[in-house]
RNA sequence: GCGGCCGUGGUGGAAUUGGCAGUCACGCUGGGUUUAGGUCCCAGUGGGGUAACACCCGUGGGGGUUCGAAUCCCCCCGGCCGCACCA
């Protein structure tokens, strides 16, 4: 390294040359100084961290990262090109006259660092600490203008004590329906104890709040509670030991983390009602500041659909099923139920009707053990098996049927994994004519197929014939009509407004709007995550920690390690390592309710790693609080509505987009629940969310298809070598795992932090990926040299900055580029900003004689935000004695802003013909007359007429011959 | 299958949103400084063409709208991402 490196020999020739060594010891000096200054502590308006009421006068500005899992393996180039992004952005919008709160904190919790600390031996908490000091040495060598104060990780337990306090407020509220509003669950009780609403008995018949035993009681509030536990079907993912939410499973049914199988098992589980926010969460998007794209994906997650609920009387009850399509009910030929569905063993008869189909009964002699088997067969199946098997329909007949309500038809019950209990009420009238799934299925099972829809594409109304389901929009209800009621001759849209309206009438339907989103499953097994706040008596209730008894801290256990077993073995369970800890796991306590002490038994999942990401932002602005989660007051300073911010929220949140269905829905859920109970004013975390690109690196491979380390390739003539051996070369993602990772610290050794900053910024736009070019880099550190040149004599080191009168091309190359990067920096367009100071800089170098004053402070002040360190430098060396920090970012002046003559571009049929120097503010009139007069353009037109003159002054004339 | 985004020099990428295609940087070529390599400095660099101009071609391909298209519309090709038996 030091052979190759620039500093060592240039320092005989040039000993004040912006060199890495010099580079190194400024940027050292500064984060001293920085660190003990406390240049980067944003004060509050109240509380320990209240400062300076003039800078709290200010307006307020909230900037933030995702913040990092603290991994073993170090940071790449690639981690820090966010913190880069919005320290640049915070330092601009401190320099424009804000007071802005930035910092860092550690998401600690989690799959990543237990797995880590399982690998190491070690006790996750000391590899995770040691992880984050490791990372936050090599962050604090990036120069980030962090307020260190601020900082925590989800892992201290001054931070989880709220995460805790947070479930249990979760935990104590229901959502009220009409007032649309989570509310506290002592107000439901009051509610059933005063009789104004009526408790929800099993059997559907009301029963007095008074007569329920504890058991029952908790059962019924149980259903309202925010945060439940239930026996749904989960996924169950053996390879892992653990269950996951929905959102952390792939389409093709495997663990996102791991890539392993997953399987439904019925598991008693705590939930988060999520649901229950589905309208709220959908509506709130429009007014947030985010990409389109992060939005249709939560929009499709949470999957609204409007449609109708239809009965479907069978034995004096009803099968309900949910439908986008009402106006198809007369198509409805069959019903199909999914495999678990509730109500198959109550309609399933005996026997099998006189004359049932073969096909029907799979073969088998009654229909209760067509069902069991059918459904034993569901279960085995892993979701990934099921995926691929979606091309053909299975299915078994119950042996019951129901009446299609609309014509007294009475239709087979079939039950089929194609119908998912998840979804809309687990049951579907099969519309075949209309519906691919429900053509495939009738085909199979050889059922009626009634078209009701009169097809546009000449296919002809007898269904025999077709070969899949026919729908459109803009065709004609056909075959659709009773003695109440005809949908005949409709379009679809009125169709279903008649259709719906019947139903209603009718007492048989109704119109309903469902939704995809499914509750949010909120407990692991793990070892390495918050303890639940929650104790169960010897009743097996539930109870809620008092506040006073947070934190609930992780007890030591021999074995932190989780349960893992054979990835394909769907017959085993979980277990949680918190169980082995029996001494922890019993216990007598006092909850304070009044009951004395009395034997628990803890909670032993731990909650999921979202969990501390959810509320952090709230954190930051009042970390030390140890009586609230945050100060109402500081909250609404940093978080409140405030214009085009109706919900509040932090002003920018950058990271990456996999998060879109994630950490960003759960802490939106999060957001709405402590804003309806009152603790905080914003209805949304994160009023504008960036998504920064990938930094992407060429990964080399060998023949064997393994990867070579990139860093030891040599290209010859176009090909790639390694070893002597020839070797692909392909874009893919940056990493230990792929050999190609470089590091900030061996690019800073290289060059400085200011050079890595500049160049990670401009790559490119902060929202493409782009590969890394480490010898690129090198442009940048040019850059920064030419600038220190512009100020500082390299063989003397005196300043060579003169107080004189810049010229006029200067002083117009001055404030354009201020202009410009004011600019870019307000629309995070690092990449074109750097290329406006790169200008600037390179102007200053061709002209001859020393820079002036008033052109070199200002150019200093462009670059800071950028490189802070060599900028502080410089401006010290200009003879001020303070930081740059603080500085006003330049004003242009709106004089020099716009050139004194511009080029007009003389176009004859499109092609530029002529380039004439004119005044910006000449005429269209003017301009016509003198361009038609330029001997260049009388050449081009060669004698011929002029049809048509376009003049768009000053700009450019386009002149179309006769 | 459905939905979304994107294709510009050898490379990363600019283009005031319909008005000079290629800002800036890497790389490359030539020159200078240097004992030499590297660093550093200067110049050139879309392709064809020319001694040099001129001129011609050029934003994945084809068509269209327009005085004028990288930008708008249609079709095709290629790539990336999301969802996916959601009734």
């Amino acid at each position: 390294m030091s052979e190759t490196n620039p500093a060592a020999a240039s320092e005989v020739a040039a000993p004040h040359r912006y060199t890495a060594a010099m580079a190194e010891e400024i940027e050292a000096r500064w984060q001293d100084f920085w660190e003990a200054d406390g240049t980067y502590g944003a004060p509050n308006p109240s509380g320990d961290l209240a400062g300076d009421p003039a800078l709290v006068a200010r307006p307020k500005k909230f900037i933030m990262d995702m913040f990092p899992y603290p991994s073993g393996a170090g940071l790449h180039v690639g981690h820090p090109l966010g913190y880069i992004a919005t320290d640049v952005f915070a330092r601009y919008q401190r320099m424009t006259g804000h007071n802005v709160l930035h910092t860092l904190g550690f998401d600690a919790f989690g799959l990543p660092a237990e797995q880590y600390a399982v690998q190491t031996g070690t006790h996750p908490r000391v590899s995770t600490e040691a992880n984050i000091k490791n990372m936050q040495v090599q962050l604090r060598r990036l120069g980030l203008g962090h307020d260190p104060r601020r900082s925590f990780a989800t892992i201290d337990p001054d931070y989880y004590k709220w995460t805790q306090w947070i479930f249990l407020q979760i935990f104590n509220s229901w959502y009220d329906d009409e007032a649309k509003k989570a509310r506290p669950i002592a107000d439901l009780v009051a509610q059933f104890e005063s009789g104004d609403r009526a408790v929800p008995g099993a059997d559907g018949n009301a029963r007095a709040w008074g007569d329920l035993s504890a058991a029952e009681r908790a059962d019924v509030l149980s259903d309202f509670r925010l945060a439940y536990a239930s026996d749904a079907p989960v996924n169950w993912c053996p390879g892992l030991g653990t269950v996951l939410a929905n959102e952390e499973v792939t389409a093709d049914g495997r663990s996102e983390r791991g890539n392993f199988p997953v399987f439904k098992a019925k598991l008693r589980q705590w939930n988060m009602r999520i649901t229950a926010y589905a309208d709220r969460l959908l509506d709130d998007l429009e007014a947030l500041d985010w990409p389109e794209a992060i939005k249709l994906q939560q929009r499709n997650w949470i999957g609204r659909s409007e449609g109708a609920r239809v009965d479907f009387p069978i034995d004096g009850e009803a099968i309900q099923v949910f439908t986008t399509r009402p106006d198809t009910l007369f198509g409805a030929t069959y019903m199909v139920l999914a495999p678990e569905h509730p109500l198959v063993e109550k309609f399933t008869p005996a026997t099998w009707p006189e004359g049932t189909h073969e096909v029907w009964t799979g073969g088998h002699a009654t229909p209760a053990e067509a069902v069991a088997a059918y459904r034993a067969q569901a279960a085995s199946k892993s979701d990934v098996e099921r995926q691929a098997e979606a091309k053909d329909k299975t299915g078994v007949f119950t042996g019951a049927f129901a009446t299609n309500p609309v014509n007294g038809e009475q239709v087979p019950v079939f039950i089929a994994d194609y119908v998912l209990m998840g979804y809309g009420t687990g049951a579907i009238m099969a519309v075949p004519a209309g519906d691919q799934r429900d053509f495939e299925f009738a085909r199979a099972f050889e059922l009626p197929i009634h078209c009701i829809v009169e097809p546009t594409d000449g296919r002809g109304t007898d269904t025999s014939t077709w070969d899949n389901a026919f729908s459109s929009y803009d065709a004609k209800i056909i075959n659709s009509s009773n003695d109440d009621i005809s949908l005949d001759g409709l379009g679809v849209v009125d169709a279903k407004a008649r259709i719906t309206e019947w139903l209603e009438r009718k007492g048989v339907g109704h119109g309903t709007v469902n939704f995809r989103l499914r509750d949010w499953l909120f407990s692991r097994q793990r070892y390495w995550g918050e303890p639940f706040p929650i104790v169960y008596d010897e009743e097996g209730i539930a109870h809620a920690l008092p506040e006073s008894m947070l934190p609930l801290e992780l007890p030591e256990v021999e074995d932190y390690s989780p349960r893992t077993f054979d990835a394909d073995d769907a017959n085993t369970s979980p277990e949680t390592p918190l169980s082995r800890n029996e001494d922890w796991v019993n216990v007598t306590l006092d909850l304070g309710d009044g009951r004395g002490p009395r034997k628990y038994r803890r909670e032993t999942n731990t909650m999921p790693n979202w969990a501390g990401s959810c509320w952090y932002e709230l954190r930051y602005l009042d970390p030390h609080n140890s009586e609230q989660l945050v100060g109402p007051e500081n909250e609404r300073y940093w978080m409140g509505p405030r214009d085009g911010m109706p919900h509040g929220g932090v002003d920018l949140y950058v990271g990456g987009a996999e998060h879109a269905v994630l950490h960003l829905l759960y802490a939106r859920f999060w957001s709405k629940v402590l804003f309806d109970l009152g603790h905080v004013s914003s209805a949304e975390p994160f009023h504008k969310l960036f998504n920064q690109g990938m930094i992407q690196a060429y990964v080399y491979r060998d023949s064997r298809g393994i990867a070579v380390p990139a860093a030891e390739v040599e290209e010859r003539d176009g090909a790639y070598y390694y070893q002597g051996e020839k070797v692909t070369r392909l874009l893919g993602k940056m990493g230990k795992s792929l050999k190609n990772a470089v590091t900030p610290d061996e690019i800073c050794a290289e060059y400085g932090a200011d050079t890595l900053r500049l160049y990670e910024m401009a790559m490119g736009p902060l929202d493409v990926s782009r590969p890394w070019d480490t010898r690129a880099v090198v442009g940048q550190f040019r850059l920064l040299q030419r600038l220190w040149r512009n100020v500082v004599d390299e063989a003397t080191g005196a300043v060579t900055v003169v107080d004189a009168e810049p010229d006029e091309d200067t002083l117009r190359a001055l404030h354009k580029a201020i202009d410009g990067v004011r600019q870019d920096l307000e629309g995070l367009r690092f990449n074109t900003a750097i290329a406006k100071v790169t200008e600037l800089n390179n102007h200053l170098t061709k002209v001859q004689g020393p820079v002036a004053r008033s052109v070199a402070e200002p150019l200093v002040l462009l670059v800071a935000p950028l490189a802070p360190h060599i900028a502080e430098e410089l401006w010290r060396k200009l003879g001020h004695t303070d930081s740059v920090v603080h500085q006003d970012f330049p004003v242009a002046d709106p004089a020099y802003v716009v050139d004194e003559t511009v080029t007009c571009v003389v176009q004859v049929k499109g092609k530029v013909k002529a380039r004439l120097e004119v005044s910006p503010s000449i005429s269209d009139e003017e301009l016509e007359k003198v361009a038609l007069g330029d001997e260049k353009v009388v050449a081009a037109l060669g004698g011929a007429g002029v049809r048509k003159v376009i003049v768009r002054a000053p700009k450019l004339v386009n002149i179309v011959p006769a």
